[in-house]
DNA sequence: CGACTTTTGAGAACCATTGTCAAACCGAGG
DNA sequence: CCTCGGTTTGACAATGGTTCTCAAAAGTCG
C-alpha cells in the first residue's frame, strides 16, 4: 500500500526562488503588484523569472500565506498578511495598508447569503482611500 | 458672457449606438461582461463596435447609471442597477444578482476610515456564491 | 444646406497574466 | 557521491480584455 490515506500532496520544494519571493514579501507591508515584487527581487541582487514570481504568489495565496486583491484598475496586488480572516483599508496612492476586522459584517454577509439561498459563499470587502501621509 | 457659471458639459448626444447599449442593459438583470453585451446587441440585429460598447458603458458607469464590478478573474462586468447605494450578491455561475443594502456596514466602513485618518473613501463589498438555480 | 463638434469603428497597440517545454534542479536511494 | 524520476524554472510565445488611433460618419444649430 503506497498511499491510499494521504491525499498525495505535490511536495513543495524550498528553492532559492521561492525563498527570494518570501523575503521580498517580508520586506514591505503594503500591497504590491507582481511586477513590483519582481523588481524588488532584482534590485536585491537575486534573479527570479517573472513567471516564477506569479507562480509562487499564486501558490502562497492558495495556501493562505498571502492575500491577493485587485486595485481599482483590476490589477492583482499582493501582501503577506496575518492568517486570520480580515479585510483591508488601502491607500490608493502608496498602497499603505491597515488590516481591519468586522465580525458584524461577516455575520451580515452570511445572513444575506442564507436569506437568498446562495451557497459556497465568499465575499470581498476592501476600503480604498488616501492615507494621512499621502494627503 | 458665454458660460462662466455652467461647467460646460460635453453635451452627450443620443445616438443609435447608445440607445442600443441602453436597450441591451435593460434586457437582463444580471452582471455581464462588455463582450457579452456586445454579442447581445449583435444578436438583436443592431451593430455597435466593441470599442463603442466599452466607451458607452464607462460613461454610464461614471454617471451612476450602471454598476461595474470585477469578477474573480478581474474582468469588468456591468449591470443596470437602482440608483441608490447598494452592494451585490452575485452567482458565480450564471451571474444572477440580488441587490443588497447594509446601512450598518456603511457606517462601519466610514468609521474605520475615520479612525485611521484615510480620506476620499470608497469601498467595494460583493458577495459571491452559487444561486439556488445553479446548484 | 454648411460649419463645427462629437461619435464611431476597424484595427493596432497595450499589458497583465498564463502557457510552453527543454534544461536545471532537488531529494531519496543505492 | 551518483543516479533516477519528479519538480521547478525561465525565456519567450501566446492570450485576451481593454484602450488607443484617426479618418470617416453623424449630430447640432443657425
Ligand atoms: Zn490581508
Ligand atoms: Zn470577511
Ligand atoms: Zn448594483
Ligand atoms: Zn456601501
Amino acid at each position: 500500500m503506497t498511499s491510499t490515506d494521504q491525499p498525495q500532496r505535490p511536495a513543495v520544494r524550498p528553492t532559492r526562488q521561492r525563498r527570494a519571493v518570501a523575503a521580498a514579501l517580508a520586506g514591505f507591508d503594503d500591497f504590491r503588484s507582481a511586477q513590483e515584487i519582481h523588481d524588488l527581487i532584482s534590485r536585491q541582487g537575486d534573479s527570479v523569472g517573472l513567471a516564477t514570481v506569479y507562480r509562487t504568489l499564486s501558490t502562497l495565496a492558495e495556501a493562505g500565506e498571502v492575500d491577493m486583491l485587485r486595485n481599482e484598475d483590476g490589477e492583482a496586488i499582493w501582501r503577506s498578511c496575518s492568517d486570520t480572516h480580515h479585510h483591508h483599508l488601502v491607500c490608493r496612492t502608496c498602497g499603505a495598508t491597515v488590516e481591519v476586522e468586522g465580525p458584524a459584517v461577516e455575520r451580515w454577509a452570511s445572513r444575506i447569503a442564507e436569506e437568498h439561498a446562495y451557497a459556497e459563499i465568499s465575499h470581498t470587502l476592501e476600503i480604498f482611500g488616501t492615507c494621512p501621509a499621502c494627503r
